[in-house]
DNA sequence: GCATATTGCTTCTGAATTCGTAGCACAAGC
DNA sequence: GCTTGTGCTACGAATTCAGAAGCAATATGC
């Protein structure tokens, strides 16, 4: 059976930040996004820069995000789409926030 | 006992982002955040506006987004702190890029 | 040929997380 | 008193994830 046979949680909202948010929202999701940021990786590859990441979970998210058409599977591994780029690049200024909130956190 | 009993996965690793993305990457997070992004919504309010949400979980993520200084309790329910509110901002161009997403998934 | 290694991926079992319902304690209104 | 609404908790069931093992396919060396 298909790991992905139901729309995606908030899909039927018509408010497609919703399905984004569900598609995101799930675990190891973003993390896989965002270690493909710079080099395609393999499947293995992939499972190392995630620290473990199990297999299962790996292929099924893979899955997920090549029917979102974020990720595509190449010659050289796993690579973002263009789409999926522009989603990253959008996500630098986050980055950088998250530096600061960091050292708030510490501050306590 | 504590929800919370645990750092944020991946936060050992140093980066920031990784904990940002490990806090974010858990179902409903984004969500919760982003429901209170304009107004405080009571529990209550913050669960309709899920969609239905469990009170456990909702309870569990509002927690967590409270120890990181994203979501206060005030009088009138609760709201984003101006941390918070920064993190959102970063969302809006986000949220433009997901309308030209969905297009695209729909013409497949 | 044959062994070895590496790859993508599957399968399995037990643990962790999440769900959904019910319900508690409290306050306000009547 | 009784009802209504609130924030929140308890608990069993359902789902998801973790971790280890292993399989088929391909490549590499001998």
């Amino acid at each position: 059976m298909s790991t992905i046979d139901k729309p995606v949680r908030g899909s039927r909202s018509g408010r497609p930040i919703m399905a984004l948010l569900d598609l995101l929202g799930r675990r190891w999701t973003l993390r896989v996004v965002w270690e493909l940021r710079d080099e395609p990786l393999s499947f293995r590859a992939l499972q190392a820069a995630c620290e473990g990441m199990s297999p299962s979970v790996l292929n099924q998210r893979l899955a997920e995000l090549r029917e979102a058409l974020l990720v595509e599977a190449g010659e050289s591994g796993y690579a973002l789409t263009p789409r999926g780029r522009e989603l990253m690049a959008l996500f630098e200024p986050i980055q950088r926030w998250a530096e600061a909130w960091a050292r708030a956190q510490r501050a306590g």
